[in-house]
DNA sequence: ATTGATTAGTCAGATTCTTGAGTATCATGG
DNA sequence: CCATGATACTCAAGAATCTGACTAATCAAT
């Protein structure tokens, strides 16, 4: 049940309507956790009943209305003791990897062609968070920020998810390397 | 649908009981899908059926029979088709991610110790990945096992396995620094 | 003038994953 | 001699997640 927590978490960066969220959680985001829209409003709905966020109707002209959503002091109370809580450790699924794990006996050329779209998709998510790092810490150094800024809690997401695509790139990169090269070998025999 | 491949991939290493398969995909092994055994064997159940693995039963004396199963022509076919296909980009999920994120309203000690617990399990997980890296290849040095070897793919997926936990190991100690450090600041006001 | 993108959501249904319990045998240690 | 742990699986139920479709308005561009 991480997701209602997750929601709660994202909210304390300030007000926040059920789209805004979706943008937050979409998978070209998301550094901390990833959900789809339909999960989100129905897990809004949810908290919203239970009194852990409030919602206020915001009404605007050019656009639809929208609800904008904030943590309730039980809302806070209820993150406090989920960060209390040992979580199971986080474990890896991705179709990629599954795809190399069977590298032997699959098309090379098609893998290698996923490695270079999966590396390309990294790069592009590493100055998304570079961006939003940049952003957050503003005219600060790196040090200063943490050690003084405000809010570091989604600082210290942003790194996570920037170190885990560079991970990603850095592997896919490597990868496709070792199969080019193995690919070349077997022609030359 | 990438638990049917994940399992199929898995099968390459050589025929495999369900049970051995369950010690394959657990938390502190999967290096490139995790599932648990009920997941497995209902997989397994079901890749039969379809002609994608076939097993074999194997009477012994000392202990309960099993059946060792393995990847079909169909299964490889599968797995080729799998592999070609474009698959989404992985995305974090983790609880202690969702609590960083909250970082700047609950509680830090419980926290900075939830990081110590993670950077814990992350350094066993490394050891693991290490002595399993250092088997896979014997004693030929990395490249030239890389280059020269028969079955790469499971070296590469622990590779990343490796550079995952070692990301994470990384992140949890540099955060639990941050918060440590501010922890300080705040007491000394 | 209409197509496409963005904002702001909702509904139903299917699949996947997790929780929790249970069966049965054998080996090992105290 | 009994408890624990490993081997080898199974069943049921519920929670979480995903697929796919749908409404409805505004704005920018063709």
């Amino acid at each position: 049940m991480a997701l209602r927590h997750a929601v709660l978490a994202a909210l304390l960066d300030g007000e926040l309507s059920g789209y805004e969220l979706t943008k937050a959680f979409d998978i070209g985001v998301a550094n901390f956790w990833h959900a789809l829209p339909q999960q989100l409003y129905a897990e809004l709905a949810r908290l919203e009943k239970e009194g852990l966020i409030a919602g206020r109707e915001v009404v605007q002209d050019s656009r639809p209305n929208k609800r904008l959503f904030h943590v309730t002091e039980d809302g806070v109370g209820e993150l406090e003791r989920f960060a209390a809580a040992v979580g199971k450790p986080s474990f890896i699924r991705d179709d990629l990897l599954v795809a190399v794990q069977a590298a032997d006996v699959v098309d090379a050329g098609e893998l290698i062609a996923r490695l270079g779209e999966r590396a390309a998709f990294a790069d592009a998510k590493i100055e998304l968070f570079e961006r939003l790092l940049a952003r957050m810490r503003g005219d600060r150094g790196e040090e200063e920020f943490l050690g003084r800024g405000r809010r570091v809690g989604p600082y210290l997401t942003c790194l996570r998810g920037l170190a885990f695509e560079e991970g990603n790139r850095d592997w896919c990169r490597r990868a496709a390397e070792v199969l080019r090269r193995r690919a070349r070998v077997a022609e030359e025999r």
